[in-house]
DNA sequence: TAAAAATACTCCATAGGTATTTTAT
DNA sequence: ATAAAATACCTATGGAGTATTTTTA
């Protein structure tokens, strides 16, 4: 059976082409390099060196051998590298999931720092709504879950990693555009322009006790899927809408965002990842996110 | 220090994922099993499997080095393979030298023969005179030789592959070309067509003595150094020339060939390689030359 | 004759085996 | 309770060392 031994000896004996050398270099006595090589020899089916007890000479055979032995190491040492790349978590793919808030905030810096610090990992995108990357997490079809807050799962790891209040944003020309901030209850009359509910439970259940909080029910007028439909309604002036602040950097003319006098309960964005799961990507990218945010 | 023996056991248990069951199918017990893994883990510095005493699956790194592995393996399957072909001659590079003649009588059959049984030999051709040749053989700038006899030489193996007897190119209209046969005696007085002696020395001094024998010298009144050239000299009506047969092959409008009424001496060709070569690829040639020729 | 590889043998390191324990299901 | 890996300990193969012989330049 070949072993690396053979070929450590081998080129050690064609690089010297003296068998009392490279056994001096190997740190060994002559007599078992020389049975060595033999025993290679016979492995192999074919001479490795022309030996006249006083000269050694590789053979033809011997000669592609050599390139073909000090590849075999190069080979070696790649596969240990690698190796111990993936077992960093610096080497593979991941997937993630992401609610739509979190691709105007946090994930567009993620992305950006996790991409500069392990290049060699291939990131999977999916734009999901928080109960559908909890499901994906459990099926394993997701690593990592950018969702909004809240989850309660005890299955999860849960890293908080962003705090997004709450905004008004209004029509350019509505008169409680002219001032810096607003309060709830003057947005009771207001037309409003909301998601179904089903596409971001967490958030629409807190924007409806939001208004409760301040003695109304919102007028829902129209229902919009995606963020930008919804700021583009506000922008014709269907209605308002309550939204996460990072919303802000959708800039769409006709649209102005405005703060609550109140304070008012943010929307957290929270990292998501299996306890269960040990991949060191999945730790990696973890401790990027964690390093990043704070 | 990592040997084959440990990539042998990790593909196995990870193909299993069961050290037991591994185990069996290495035709060993289980514990020197987890004993080599563990010390391959220790040499890596990284985790190949997760191990729950209970179910054993792959690290990320595992998976890595897992197909690494295979690679090794096959890598060295490949490194086996080529250095066994090159042990049998039929791996590497032959530097061919061959005189004039030999390029339209044996080189083609040669060429055809050995390409077809040993295509991954790169073939290296040089024209070159015999004297040239026995030069670069000892040199060691040349594998093989195709050279004119005679040759006396001891530090050469020598192989007679072709015997081309010698003919007289005439001109078309020349009045011997009417008859099938021409005696030496009827040259006596034409004009002859040679090469300078150096370029040929053993063929040129063979016609000059035949010539000889038949009672005359040759009146040369033109020297050229291509057989081509000779031969359009010929046609066009400036001599005759004396040449090996195999020169027919050059079908030149203007010129025909006739033997010799006499037994004429023939110009043999003779393959000539080092005794003290040890190359299998020179032996793989000279081999397929002789069976080529029998 | 001197240098270098091969041979003969001896020894011990370690791969591999046996028996048992631990642990998770 | 059971299956499977780990642990502890033992055995023995074969890799490596020492002494010597053989060979050829």
């Amino acid at each position: 059976m070949i072993e690396f031994r053979h070929l450590r000896y081998f080129i050690a004996v064609a690089e010297e082409l003296h068998f009392g050398h490279a056994a001096e270099k190997l740190h060994m006595a002559q007599p078992p390099l020389s049975q060595q090589i033999r025993q290679l020899e016979n492995e192999l089916g074919f001479q490795l060196f022309h030996r006249t007890k006083r000269s050694v000479q590789l053979t033809d055979a011997g000669v592609v051998f050599l390139a073909e032995s000090r590849q075999l190491f190069q080979q070696l040492e790649h596969a240990v590298q690698t190796g111990r790349k993936a077992s960093r978590g610096d080497l593979g793919e991941l997937v993630i999931g992401f609610v739509s808030s979190a691709a105007y905030s946090v994930l567009p810096l993620i992305l950006r720092g996790f991409r500069a610090a392990v290049p060699d990992v291939r990131l999977e995108l999916h734009e999901l709504t928080t109960d559908q990357q909890i499901q994906w997490l459990h099926e394993a079809r997701l690593d990592i879950g950018l969702v909004r807050l809240p989850v309660d799962d005890e299955a999860f790891q849960l890293h908080v990693i962003h705090a997004d209040p709450l905004v008004v944003a209004l029509p350019e020309q509505h008169p409680l555009a002219a001032q810096p901030q607003v309060s709830l209850q003057r947005l009771s009359a207001e037309s409003f322009i909301l998601f179904p509910r089903p596409f971001a439970t967490g958030l629409y259940d807190q924007i409806i006790s939001l208004c409760q909080q301040a003695g109304f029910s919102p007028n829902i007028v129209q229902e919009a899927i995606q963020m930008q439909t919804i700021v583009s309604l506000v922008a014709a002036g269907i209605g308002v809408a309550i939204v996460p602040s990072s919303l802000q950097h959708l800039q769409r003319t006709g649209v102005v965002y405005r703060e609550f006098v109140e304070s008012t309960p943010t929307v957290a964005i929270a990292l998501l990842c299996r306890k269960a799961d040990t991949s060191p990507t999945v730790q990696r990218f973890v401790d990027i996110v964690q390093q990043l945010v704070s």
